[in-house]
Formats: C-alpha cells, sequence, structure tokens
DNA sequence: CCGGACTACCTAGAGTCTCTAGGTAGTCGC
DNA sequence: GCGACTACCTAGAGACTCTAGGTAGTCCGG
C-alpha cells in the first residue's frame, strides 16, 4: 500500500487536485458547485474555469482519490455528479496537508528574506 | 508597461521560476549554485533537478527577468554563468511576493478546515 | 416569443512546465 | 584508471491548466 499523493512530492503541479480534495473533505459536492465554492471561500484569490475542474474530477476519480454518483433533480433542472472523498482520497488529503505545509515554510524561507 | 509575472496570476505553473527569484533576490547566483541554495535553504525540502533549473533560467532570462554573464574560473575550474535580477526581475518578484500571499493564504482557507 | 442569463455538464487542443536520463569536459584523490 | 565532483547542457515524455467552444434545459423581461 504505496503513499498516494494528489501532486509530486513538491507540490509543483496538481496542486488544485489537492486543492480539489479540501473542499471534497467538508462535504460531498458536485463540480459547478466547487468553481463557486472555491471562489467564495479564497474570497476570489482562486479562481478555478470548469475546464480545469471537469477534467481535475476525472483524473481524481480515475486514481480512485473519489468516487462520484448521479443525482436526477427535481424540476426539470440540470442532473449533478456529485463527489466525495474515497478512503483512499482521505488518506492523501491527509499527506496533500502535510506536503503543503513543508513545501509554504520552504517557499517562505525562500521568499520571506 | 504591464504587470509581468512569473507565474500565471494563480501560481499554479512556474512556482520554480519565482522561487528561483526568490533566490537571486539575495545574491547573484549560478545554476549549479542555485540547486544547492535551494537544497540548503528549504532544509531539502525543495529539491530542484538540474533539468528543472537550467530551462527555468533560459525562460526567465528570454523573458527579461534575469540576465547572465559567463564567468571564466582559475585553475580550470569549469566556467559559471552567474546570473542577476534585471530591474523587471525585481518588480515580477515583488509581484510575485504578492501572489504568492494571497495563494498562500486561499489554500491554507481550502485546506486548514 | 425571442434573447439573455443561469445552471450543469463536457471536450479538444494549445501551451507550459517538470523531470528523467542522458551527455560534455575538466579537476582531484587514490 | 576510476570514481567523485564541479558545471554546464538537451531531448523527449508526461502532466497539468486554460481557452474556447458545445449541449441542454429553465426562467425572466421586453
Amino acid at each position: 500500500m504505496s503513499e498516494q499523493r494528489v501532486a509530486g512530492p513538491q507540490l509543483s503541479r496538481g496542486e488544485f487536485g489537492l486543492l480539489i480534495l479540501g473542499l471534497l473533505g467538508r462535504r460531498e459536492m458536485y463540480g459547478y458547485e466547487i468553481v463557486a465554492e472555491m471562489r467564495r471561500s479564497t474570497e476570489g484569490a482562486i479562481e478555478l474555469p470548469e475546464g480545469t475542474v471537469y477534467p481535475a474530477l476525472r483524473r481524481l476519480e480515475r486514481d480512485g482519490l473519489i468516487g462520484g454518483r448521479w443525482l436526477e433533480m427535481a424540476g426539470g433542472a440540470p442532473r449533478r455528479r456529485y463527489y466525495r472523498l474515497t478512503q483512499q482520497g482521505e488518506k492523501a488529503l491527509a499527506l496533500g496537508r502535510e506536503d503543503w505545509l513543508r513545501f509554504k515554510c520552504a517557499a517562505d524561507a525562500v521568499l520571506d528574506s
């Protein structure tokens, strides 16, 4: 059982995957909601385009970190695909938080001076 | 005079470019030294391979953020290409620091909970 | 009733960046 | 001679982001 990370050990790529996991760690959400919640949660600082989110969700699901299910909406509203963390996803999120902490301190050390 | 950033507005890519600018903001350095100094400065948390650093330096120079010059070493030691920030590079570093701060807070807001 | 705005999903393709895995070339110590 | 070290470099694979679209339905105003 290898430790599964969202990004490389250095967070240089795939950070957004980790941020999406972060949101899904709070509650089940669907793609369009993630876009809005990311904007709201970060006060507009992080603005994920849909063209970033949907492919990212597919990757995360493909890698077994999240699971999705379709929900039909009442009143002819568009159906939604809700995602939640899998057990693997929970672990990946925990690891990702550690990586983020490490990376953050390291980058601060380089940029603060 | 448009504001020139190292990465996109969201730091999703090109973070390493910013970190390299951060080091060069301290003093003139050459590529091989940057690898070592990044490792030292971050206590091993950020390990840039040479294959990442040299192309990044070329990009930064191409974009006018840093300037390089060759220095012949005494005693037949390999010559070094020393880089320092240009004026544009100074501005980009200042902007990058702001971006980093914003991004850091935003990511913390998403990941802390 | 038409146009615009909104919810929700999706994709292709271009552009970028990182990293692996090499290569060159010289010095030094054993 | 061989390995380790300093320094530089590159090609190519792989990964991710984002632009610019598209589908399809609802709802509202004029």
